[in-house]
DNA sequence: TGTCCGATTGGT
DNA sequence: CCAATCGGACAG
């Protein structure tokens, strides 16, 4: 893992509400350690899910089942769930217990352990924008550092799953669009939530109006 | 118990 | 543009 990548990040960095942390995590660091070796990146586009009142959230309505109870439980917790039967989306819990609000990790910079992440994804790296396929969508993300509902509740404020302060985003680089795929969360729907690093490639979509940054 | 469907991805 | 694929949400 990057050694300059500053101190974990504590609980209460996410005991704030999901948009004011999701703006926050961009620039810091998911890390995740397995026995198959450490896998980490840098967090490049984000989308905050409020409580009750968010129509695109699993929250909405106060809706409390067996898939979303990790949203009802302490901030810096992992709330991770299958989706189309075959990907995992991982969150990260923020806000007070009870107070069932969530960010969702949509894509990363790869920053180390990208022979395992090609593994894990089943890719071969044979050019730079190869790295794309690895973390670029929270399905390939999930897949690329081993997050499946194995994960779902765990904490993540120390190994195996953690964040790091890293370097941060500066603010003139943040960009904020509406949250991809909830056409059905009516006048939820075009609220900018979701946030991203404008001069990123890793990037899952680009925002409206903006072409993919180019690899450096 | 039965039916419907998704905070996605990859191939046509 | 569309099929894959399955656990969960919800109605009855």
């Amino acid at each position: 893992m990057p050694v300059n990548a500053g101190e974990i990040l504590p609980a209460t960095f996410f005991a704030r509400d999901a948009v004011t942390v999701a703006r926050d995590l961009l620039g810091r660091v998911l890390v995740h350690e397995t026995s198959d070796g450490t896998a980490c990146g840098r967090l490049v586009e984000v989308e905050a899910y409020r409580g009750p009142a968010d129509r695109a959230a699993h929250s909405y309505g106060g809706r409390r089942t067996a898939r979303n109870e990790a949203m009802y439980g302490p901030p810096g917790h992992a709330y991770v769930y299958l989706i189309y039967g075959r990907n995992y989306c991982f969150n990260i819990v923020t806000a007070d217990p009870g107070e069932p609000e969530a960010v969702l990790v949509r894509a990363l910079e790869p920053l180390a352990g990208t022979e395992l992440m090609a593994v894990r994804r089943d890719v071969s790296l044979r050019r730079p924008a190869d790295l794309r396929l690895l973390t670029a969508g929270p399905g390939r993300l999930a897949q690329a550092l081993g997050l499946t509902s194995a994960q779902n509740g765990l904490p993540l404020l120390g190994p195996p799953l953690y964040l790091l302060a890293g370097e941060g985003a500066d603010p003139e680089n943040i960009v904020a669009a509406p949250r991809i795929n909830v056409d059905y969360a009516g006048e939820w729907r075009d609220l900018p939530w979701r946030f991203l690093l404008r001069d990123s490639p890793f990037v899952s979509v680009p925002p409206p109006g903006q072409r993919r940054a180019r690899m450096r």
